[in-house]
DNA sequence: CTGTATCCATGGCGATACTG
DNA sequence: CAGTATCGCCATGGATACAG
């Protein structure tokens, strides 16, 4: 952690937070990710050798606690790391609204249901087990189909066939369905248009885009140009 | 410029931001630099190729905006990098809270009164022409004495001797003047306990806190513990 | 005043393999 | 599952000098 030499409080707080992949782990921490490999798949370019060395200078700087739990490490937020929240949530809002553009190394199907499964609102579905089954169309097909399993209120999210009969199934390419979780279209006009399609039952049909929803920044709303 | 290879708009954002020295040279745009001197003057530890490169790529971001002002560069912020004042306030007021500690090399009593002149609340001053000396007697000579200049609702800083008889002189040791600064402590406190010294006429020295104030964080509330 | 040009050292970090 | 260990590259950025 190299320094700035200011006494300034901006500077104090990047003097920490400006490493390479720092902010993301807090992020995963404020998502809820509690264990070693929970943040790992929330960040999955990031070496485990990496990541261990960023925890271990969060919890020097009193931002995480790692403590045991049945002989099981486990890591959390301290009040100072808590208090990160508005600061990454700004920098999602501006995010959002100013860097649109997202190149094709920014896609990633295994990112993009592992933060739909754990935003997904498990209240809005049915009571019966649901199962959505996702179709990419335009990546390699070892990573092309994904089936969400909502049932007891907890969402599973799985890449390979579970066996049991999808309620519905979406078919859509990957850049689509990122837009529409990160809120750059709305699931009405990826409907309208065709690049979304929702086969199944009518009404499971059109209660799809609730069951799913959108992701955390997608409210933002968006510059008028 | 590396990525990290997610849509995540947090990810996106720092992939432009938590680049070293970046929010800082935001910092310095929204507290109203505008010229290249003045941005070295904020971050003097930077090279100049560096915040030439830096500004470069905040330009290509749609972040900064050049132009010239009768032949000479003037930089300014676009909306999207007005937009960043609330990430950098979230940072400052984490860091204040947080990041209490400041190293000997985080004192520096350049970029002191270089933020003192420049948040100095000029129309609490008297009307008349006044000088305030300050006197650190905690550093070596050249860096000793400053003389912060206030007249016809302008501010300036010298570090020479101006050659007016200063209104007031404030002795004080550059640590407990820079903490006082950020608000760590009290005006108040460190004059009862003698750590900073105003000499003077009564009303000048009374009068003295409220010219000077304190920085842009000071009054973030601290954590109770 | 506003930057460029050049050089060089460092260490950050990516990749991979491996261990308790 | 939860990390260490090792390696090597190359890009970052610090320092200095210089130019328009």
């Amino acid at each position: 952690m190299s320094t700035y030499g200011q006494f300034c409080p901006v500077a104090k707080a990047m003097e920490l937070l400006d490493e390479r992949w720092t902010l993301l782990v807090v992020r995963e921490l404020l998502a809820g990710s509690t264990h070693f490999n929970e943040l790992r798949r929330g960040n999955p370019r990031m070496s485990p050798a990496l990541l261990a060395k960023r925890l271990r200078t969060l919890e020097r700087a009193g931002v995480v606690r790692r403590h045991d739990d049945a002989g099981r490490p486990v890591y959390g937020l301290t009040a100072a790391g808590e208090e990160l929240r508005p600061v990454v949530e700004a920098l999602g809002a501006w995010g959002v609204r100013w860097i649109g553009e997202l190149g094709e190394d920014d896609l990633d199907p295994h990112l993009l249901f592992w933060d739909v499964r754990r935003t997904v609102p498990v209240e809005t579905w049915p009571r019966e087990p649901t199962v959505v089954e996702f179709r990419l169309d335009d990546v390699e097909r070892a990573v092309a189909r994904w089936w969400l399993l909502v049932r007891g209120g907890e969402a599973d999210l799985c890449d390979v066939d579970p066996g049991l009969e999808p309620t519905v199934v979406v078919r859509s390419g990957l850049r689509v369905l990122t837009r529409v979780w990160r809120g750059d279209t709305s699931w009405e006009h990826a409907l309208r248009s065709g690049a979304v399609v929702i086969e199944g039952p009518a009404t499971a049909r059109r209660s799809l885009p609730r069951w799913i929803g959108q992701g955390d920044f997608a409210r933002v709303p968006r510059p008028a140009a």
